[in-house]
RNA sequence: UGGGGUGUCGCCAAGUGGUAAGGCAACGGUUUUUGAUACCGUCAUUCGUUGGUUCGAAUCCAGCCACCCCAG
């Protein structure tokens, strides 16, 4: 087969691809150029997803397919990314929400309009990541599934791609375990073998994404009285305690957030919980269609436990979530994804 | 300035003669392809100040300073 591997410049992708090379297939790298310089950064050093380090991690993803024979091409999406992702980032810290710009990035970008493009100009069969996840083929459609190293599994971060993509995409990591991998790549001398996993979405403050002036609001307890003061509502996110520099008598979270009035509220750990949120713009995969409630296990945050819960649809496009449980600071913008054992069976974005 | 009270880390606060708890905040690190969380670690040679008593004081005594309250 003709494969395009999305190339990142890190341990996993590279692996992914050498893999496949060595399983007989004709790989093509591809990678996406997303970094646009007229935001003007404060910070601009460290490793990121969306920063200046991808001028140098693109020379080094050439260098190595140029040693390893692999047609390389660099994909140029930094106008789509500033309108899409970029903007619903902005807007979503604006509208007093935490946004995922991982999973929009994934569907609409890397497994989208990268592939799009890449496939007007070149060739190719599938499409494979170093996603720690799995596809299943099944008579109904694709599966998504969970990684085989549950530590690392990716497919929160995934749930959002459609039958289409999934149709088209190889994990080849899927089955693995980061040690496994790593000691994969070592064993293949890769230079990137030891390089570090973490990838932030951006190295330095995000806020500088945001381009907006701080304005000095209040923070206040639940009953309303007042502890201090902030510099905008968009430097915090519901559940965060560090930060706050309030000295209480115990730590206080921030519980919601109030962009009407540029108000921080904040809380004792117990007023962070609760028992049931509602998700929007819910992807349902082929196990999960047609039905209008079933038990499942959700994870509501990247780094989240899988904890059990009843879902069912309240309204068209809404989705209740009643968990098992009380859960803490359920976050507006991050999703809720739903899961069958290691089967994806859907989520959606949580509304306040 | 007559009477009373208080003064221990950025905030709160234990300790009343035996050589400075704890919480919060802050900072550093680990975990994490978002933001967070969680976890680990660091954080007062010094107790408003100056003297005195004592083997030894944040703890006892005196002066001074600051703040608070009640009188006027």
């Amino acid at each position: 087969m003709k494969i395009a591997v999305g190339l990142s410049g890190g341990v996993d992708s590279t692996l992914a691809a050498l893999l496949l090379k060595e399983q007989g297939h004709e790989v093509i790298g591809l990678t996406m150029a997303l970094y646009n310089k007229d935001i003007p950064n404060m910070k601009i050093a460290g490793d990121a997803c969306y920063g200046p380090s991808e001028k140098q991690d693109i020379k080094d993803v050439q260098a190595w397919c140029k040693n390893q024979g692999i047609k390389h091409y660099v994909i140029n999406l930094s106008d789509a990314y500033k309108k899409t992702i970029l903007k619903y980032f902005r807007d979503t810290y604006l509208a007093g929400q935490t946004p995922n710009p991982c999973i929009m990035c994934n569907a609409g970008m890397k497994f989208g309009l990268l592939v799009d493009e890449a496939q007007k100009q070149i060739d190719f069969d599938a499409f494979a990541t170093g996603h720690y996840a799995r596809i299943e083929k099944t008579p109904a459609g694709f599966v998504l599934k969970r990684g085989a190293d549950s530590k690392k599994d990716q497919s929160y971060f995934l749930y959002r791609l459609n039958q289409d993509q999934l149709s088209r995409t190889i994990f080849p990591l899927g089955e693995y375990t980061k040690a496994k991998v790593r000691e994969m790549a070592k064993e293949r001398g890769l230079a990137v073998a030891d390089k570090p996993d973490s990838q932030d979405f951006y190295a330095g403050d995000y806020t500088d994404l945001l381009q907006v002036e701080n304005k000095i609001g209040q923070v206040v307890l639940t009953n309303g009285k007042v502890l201090g003061k902030h510099n905008g509502f968009w430097h915090y996110t519901i559940g965060q305690r560090k930060g706050l520099g309030i000295a209480y008598p115990e730590p206080l979270y921030v519980i919601d957030l109030d962009p009407k009035h540029n108000r921080v509220i904040v809380g004792m750990e117990s007023e962070t919980k609760c028992d049931a949120c509602e998700v929007i713009q819910p992807i349902l995969g082929v196990r999960a269609r047609g039905k209008k409630e079933f038990d499942c296990f959700v994870k509501y945050r990247s780094a989240g436990q899988l904890v059990p819960a009843h879902v069912s649809e309240s309204e068209p496009n809404v989705w209740r979530v009643r968990f098992k449980d009380p859960q803490k600071s359920l976050t507006p913008g991050q999703s809720a994804v739903f899961y069958d054992d290691d089967i994806v069976l859907g989520g959606g974005f949580i509304r306040r």
